[in-house]
DNA sequence: CGTTTCATTGAGTCCTTTCAATAGTTGTGG
DNA sequence: CCACAACTATTGAAAGGACTCAATGAAACG
């Protein structure tokens, strides 16, 4: 697709380079989204917004994928959720947001301006009633990561790999936009036992590894007596 | 506090005792909450509702102690979180909970009808920014949970110990309301590692157990240092 | 084609769990 | 009020799982 790029460096703006909105569509809430959203793109490891800006946009991804994370006190990263494409994040900041997030890969954001769409959700219960919507979504999925932390590693990875590939667009494949290290501040692990889980479940049959960042799912079975 | 009691066995009505409302103060939310609240008793370990039921109330807590939590497919519980005193829980569940819910105490909780206050949230701008602060509340402690449990056995106990300090009404020191097994499962941890742990933690001066329901904080900066 | 980064694998250590025994607490009935 | 039972909590010893440190291998980049 064509684009306009625009470079930004100005304070509250998003970082990267901007294109030029697409047609609307769907539910009042989405056509408010289309129209009040901004494409911009962003390459891969350039920071989208930080931890404790204050909360001015809320995102959605287009293309690509994106982390979002908390740095803690002793330099440790977790990574809080993997934003793939059709993902919104940043909905649930109130002031300012409670994370960083940046591109895995070379990604198109549509950036939404908060205030615009809080002010039409007074006026339109549709639009409130989406955006609680994805408030509970963003819950539901923060819930389900304490769930993956309290079980094995191999748990982890095989609930993992499943989360991965109930959002691919293939179906018993993963192509993973991610390395080692991401998935390991995602699971609570290090790189070593992720590589060291996945190569388990490979010659368990579970899992065919053809390259790093490829994942051919063989056994969902075994992966589910896992993954729980 | 005098009480009309009343007990309950039909289909989607709270499991407990009635009391009589009490006089309504505050914001408009408050006001609200308070005429729509009912204030039902709950003896230790009765549930208040279970993960997948239609979640008709939402619920705050006014005296005792409430645990959230799900129950595994293997059988394992894991708590999400532990309601004090003027505490909401159940806010964020959209047509079922995702939870279950019973009293660690015996316990008194405003039991609340969701449609109600729902319905009044498109009126009232004032009750809708208040169910939106609720859930955003909710989503912050579970992300903080994600937190806690990629730490250490240790720090997740001196965390925890900070956790329940800062929410205790007596400063300094903390009355447990509930059992070693209910905190195990809030921290990912068995019943031994956390005895071990507070066992340590007295060893080195941060803590007093005068009896294993109480801890006096001795030396914060131990803590802090542990729990981060 | 060399350099750099990323991923895998191995060996040993440390931390948490498991299993088991003991101690303490609570509640009940004689 | 005491004795017993049942439950809860603590402590110890051994096993298992994940981490650290280190080396090797593979892929990406200039």
């Amino acid at each position: 697709m064509l684009m306009e790029t625009v470079r930004f460096g100005l304070q509250g703006v998003p970082r990267g380079r901007i294109s030029i909105a697409r047609p609307a569509s769907g539910t009042s809430f989405n056509r408010l989204i289309e129209s009040v959203g901004v494409p911009v793109a962003y390459s891969r490891d350039v920071e989208i917004c930080g931890e404790g800006e204050p909360s001015e946009y809320f995102y959605k991804v287009i293309s690509g994928a994106v982390r979002t994370y908390k740095i803690l006190v002793d330099g440790r990263r977790q990574i809080c959720a993997f934003n793939m494409r059709s993902e919104y994040f940043g909905v649930e900041s109130e002031n300012t947001h409670g994370f960083s997030a940046d591109a895995i890969a070379d990604s198109r954001v549509l950036v939404i301006k908060r205030s615009v769409v809080l002010a039409e959700a007074e006026l339109d219960t549709e639009v409130a009633r989406q955006i609680r919507s994805l408030m509970i979504d963003e819950l539901k999925r923060a819930q389900s990561h304490v769930l993956l932390l309290i079980k094995t590693a191999k748990e982890r990875v095989a609930a993992f790999l499943l989360e991965m590939a109930a959002r691919a667009p293939a179906k018993g494949e993963v192509e993973l936009p991610m390395c080692r290290q991401d998935i390991a501040d995602y699971l609570g692990l290090t790189i070593e036992t992720v590589s060291r889980m996945l190569a388990d479940l490979e010659r368990k049959g579970a899992i065919s590894l053809p390259n790093s960042r490829r994942v051919i799912l063989r056994d969902r079975e075994i992966l589910a007596a896992h993954g729980g």
